[in-house]
DNA sequence: CGGGCTCTTGAATGGTTTCAATGGGAGTGG
DNA sequence: CCACTCCCATTGAAACCATTCAAGAGCCCG
């Protein structure tokens, strides 16, 4: 994972997009993700003028990005590192509602305020949009529209996975589910591997999965114990599949 | 509740629109629901288009309207009764990710399977397209695309909210949240009053707050023994809504 | 009146949480 | 370089909330 560039502040007050150390090269169509991310409905002038209303900007750990409730002025899009979303209840309790990886976009419903909380989890670089100039720029062109609306629907299709198993999946249906769904998310932006990586930690896995960090611990540990994973720094190795799979599958 | 035509079947098969006895009476600018609906973004034009393109259809309770993981051949505005959206296990165990009331528009996302399956609470009176046709139409239509991009991350927020709920909440919690809930629902579309009405069986209300229908119950009964609800067949009189709230409120 | 269904209630069990202590790396400062 | 601290993760034991198992009550409908 790469470092934030400490220079990240005077990158990100820049009102243009001639922000461009770091990941952010040269602009657009040079971008890691667009094939995957909402950028990809797009053509080649479109993207230049995408260039011109966004800013690209890097953020250590731990910073947030946006808060619940708060007016939306920005929409962004992930193009490096670990976003976590949550809400939380006034007594503290929280739920991670998901993790945004590169490509994905924060910020799709297009509502006027933000529904949930979005923190860094690793250095994270985002492509950023003023909400007007991009509510303006989207105005007339419904292939785009077309294309947030698609990634809606998709996210709703996840989200009511989640409630499956928040609602009736127990400990290790849950964990198991949420290793292969990180694997194959990993998968589709690149990284096909049995070594998943988990820069989140255990409280947020939990909070994740409705479960306490000492639960998802020992189901951790339980299932190494099994030789079902192997605990690796950062992440878990996966080596019984169809044992994982016939915990999690849906 | 209006109980379902008998005839419902002979409506259900037809082709046009010509089906207008029960709720339909003379197409879309009469509907009920309009105003709160998909299609409030339409102009009595395009509502005329539309007309010609919906089928009126009323089913009995226990209908199913389609089924998880199907080709998704029709989307539905619900026009009157309660739907219930549910994903399965292989092992049965259900979860309820919404309850869909009049004015709520089905297959939103316009994938081309089905997420969830829908089945009829109550009788049902929905407005049902042909999922090509449906697409044709909104194609040149952006104000309608947003209105459902609208639609759908308003869905979107609701389901992170329900994530919140099932991963974080405590019974009591669950229920006195769902009780506004429904309350707050009931209200949007007309329906103002302490009393909710609750169609759906204890078992569904367990399926949806991710609990079972003794909890449920027990709960109910407790919240009554305090007299902070009142049970009432087929519903529920909220007595002490500052006590619901203060166990409900996110 | 009886059958079948849903809902309620009680008692016991259990999965997960809570409480508490230990282990172990990363970073810091002497 | 090594103690020291801090934070995160692990592990153990006890407690608890919700579930499971079981029985009874209420209600609709034939």
């Amino acid at each position: 994972m790469r470092i934030a560039d400490p220079l990240q502040d005077s990158c990100a007050g820049a009102a243009t997009r001639d922000c461009r150390h770091g990941l952010a090269t040269n602009g657009c169509e040079d971008c890691k993700v667009r094939l995957f991310s909402v950028c990809a409905a797009l053509e080649v002038p479109e993207l230049e003028e995408l260039d011109r209303i966004s800013q690209a900007r890097e953020v250590p750990a731990r910073t947030t990005l946006f808060e619940q409730s708060t007016l939306a002025g920005s929409v962004f899009n992930v193009t490096d590192g670990v976003v976590r979303l949550y809400k939380s209840l006034p007594d503290g309790r929280r739920q991670i509602v998901g993790f945004a990886l590169p490509g994905d976009f924060l910020g799709l419903a297009l509502q006027d305020r933000y529904g949930v909380t979005a923190e860094a989890v690793t250095a994270v670089a985002v492509c950023r949009f003023a909400r007007p100039a991009f509510l303006a720029y989207v105005d007339d062109k419904p292939h785009l529209l077309r294309r947030l609306h698609e990634f809606a629907g998709h996210e709703l299709s996840l989200a009511q996975e989640q409630m499956l198993l928040l609602g009736r999946r127990t400990a290790e249906e849950k964990i198991a589910a949420f290793l292969l769904n990180m694997q194959a998310r990993y998968a589709r932006i690149g990284t096909v591997s049995v070594t998943v990586p988990l820069p989140m930690s255990r409280q947020d896995i939990a909070d994740y999965l409705g479960l306490t960090i000492e639960t998802v611990s020992r189901t951790l540990t339980r299932l190494a114990r099994e030789k079902v994973v192997l605990i690796v720094p950062d992440g878990v190795r996966l080596l019984d599949l169809e044992r994982l799979k016939l915990a999690g599958a849906s």
